[in-house]
DNA sequence: ACCCAAAATCTAAGCGCTTAGATTTTGAGA
DNA sequence: TCTCAAAATCTAAGCGCTTAGATTTTGGGT
């Protein structure tokens, strides 16, 4: 900027106006500056500007601890032929989080911020956060990504929205869905339209979510007057070659009439155990699953789910971390959105 | 870091050094600081830090102009059923940018870096991309999103690659794919294992890019001692409902053995056009892609293509740019990374 | 030609950190 | 107990911008 400024012929204080404030420049002076900005390729510091003016101008997201390929994937040099990609990659590419990332990403972008992206690295959870929270103006945090503490201590300098998790710290904002609504509607459906009475839940990773989602089960069940269980099937798990945590089933377990699933991830799995096992889906047990991931309409059977909203979950983290930097001291707010049941065929449709 | 220095009676350097190089501070200092810092929740400021030192930790990705839904959709406050989502979910998302974004988005956390992602907003696109550049120490740039010389007067100040985009500037590093030896080896596959002989290349909207994947399919054919077109028939295009622009096909266009498309995007929407007409694929004609994206294997029936190794870019971005970050005046690098033929049933196997 | 408010521009004080280089503390060896 | 190099810590000078508030320029009215 000092050298815009010296080859301009005015001062910095200019030169910075020219760009924060043109309209306070006469007409001449602004030709002058930006005429010399462009001459010398001036590329102005972000850094020196969120310091003087203390905001970024940036969100951030602190997002999963995906699991890391292999540093370098060995590629064929020749053009190789294959017959299908196995289903595989869609596990991993894009799950639900990456959705609402997308939405997150096109809101930031309509109200002129970036958006930042970081997540937990091998070296340690905690201090990558306040690595990325000193540079954003506001925090969006997936669950299981960080411990509370951490989460706390960074609220109380920015505004951070807990997203997809179910509130249970009513000193941030949350942004999460009918997850309980949106299980019954779907138990129900087994149960109405499908006459399925003998239904099994399969538990996910996320024990908070899954609570919640429980609980829509049950009250299906107990809306039905079918019995009640006290708890759900809580599946072990083992590393797929690819490193993708996969569900397992007993190999003795009982067949029932459906197997309802927390979550899409878990649901696949078991679609994948089943057909394995000779089992066919819907015809001898149906199957659903939770999120309304894209691998759910690429696997056969299309697997019937709930669908939670993700792009507009992006754009109303963004509204609300907006929200608070627009009004410190706010208090945190609390949205809960609506959620679609997709069906498809594994539930008998 | 002045409050936490006063909290621990210690010079704000000896706070700075606890962080930087922890090694350097005595132990019992050390422990004194961290629970200074912990106390009154210190964020470090990392504006700051990149003001003094110079570098930010961060690479940004300047990526496409996606369209922008509208700003509110308007969800159902009742929990719905719907049948099935529309196809047109999986043409938006994930593109193939979207993937190397993945890529970089791993790279980058395997680095020690967080990722900034902008692109152009409707206020204008070179504002938004020295904001970006302002912030970041490297940055990759996807193809027509930037003026050549925004670019160049980047890449003046910090490492620039071009992904997905021939070269077409010596001054910026690029990282693209085989995109002629690919195109080629689909086509050659239409005309040795499927029997076509009269095959219609559809160009996409990226014009560079369309040209070597012509070339590709050109070469096929001269091999195969067919008759080699001059020029791709090049579609009109109309938006979609959603807003999207999809490609048109005159009407009377006479029906080739094989439509060969520059892009898996413009192969979808000939699927549809074709589905449309009633005609049936690949029994009447035989229709390919090119990029490997996921709504490809969503379509039914599903797309041949030739799959970009869009993570392995995405790592290779990252680490070009490092490359270039350590080692600055380092003459840019270019690599073009293979490709695969994906079969599927588009092409008749 | 002169006055004076409005417009344009400038001066200078930070913003919160890093890091040479200066200063103080430490502790092993005499 | 004293010495002195090594270890620990501190002082202070920026990094490149923004922005009050001070100063200068401008130009319409007399």
């Amino acid at each position: 900027m000092y050298d815009v400024a010296k080859h301009a012929g005015v001062s910095i204080a200019t030169v910075s106006m020219t760009f924060r404030r043109p309209d306070r420049v006469k007409q001449s002076t602004r030709d002058l500056v930006l005429a010399s900005a462009r001459a010398l390729h001036y590329v102005p510091s972000a850094s020196a500007r969120g310091l003087a003016d203390g905001r970024t101008g940036v969100l951030g997201l602190f997002s999963f601890d995906y699991l890391l390929p292999a540093e370098a994937a060995v590629l064929p040099t020749e053009i190789a032929f294959v017959r299908e990609d196995p289903d595989e990659r869609c596990r991993e590419f894009p799950l639900y989080v990456d959705e609402i990332q997308r939405g997150m990403e096109l809101a930031c972008r309509r109200h002129g911020y970036a958006l930042m992206i970081g997540g937990p690295s091998r070296s340690g959870g905690a201090d990558t956060v306040t690595d990325i929270a000193g540079r954003v103006d506001g925090l969006a945090v997936f669950p299981q990504t960080l411990p509370d503490d951490a989460l706390e201590r960074i609220a109380g300098r920015i505004p951070v929205v807990a997203v997809s998790e179910p509130p249970h710290d009513d000193r941030l904002s949350h942004v999460t869905v009918a997850n309980r609504g949106g299980m019954r509607a779907v138990t129900e459906h087994l149960i109405r339209e499908h006459g399925r009475r003998d239904l099994l839940f399969v538990g996910g990773l996320n024990p908070a979510e899954g609570r919640d989602r429980f609980a829509g089960f049950r009250d299906a069940l107990r809306a039905a007057g079918l019995r009640v269980p006290r708890k759900p099937l809580v599946p072990e798990t083992r590393a797929t070659p690819s490193g993708r945590a996969a569900v397992t089933l007993p190999a003795d377990l009982r067949l029932p009439e459906a197997f309802v699933c927390a979550t899409d991830d878990v649901a696949l799995d078991v679609l994948e155990i089943l057909a394995g096992r000779g089992v066919r889906v819907p015809e001898q047990v149906a199957v659903t699953g939770f999120d309304g991931i894209v691998a759910g309409r690429v696997a056969r059977p299309g697997l019937t789910s709930v669908r939670q909203p993700m792009a507009e979950m992006g754009r109303l983290v963004v509204d609300v971390l907006l929200r608070h930097i627009a009004e410190p001291g706010r208090a945190p707010d609390f949205h809960e959105l609506p959620v679609q049941v997709v069906l498809r065929e594994s539930c008998g449709c």
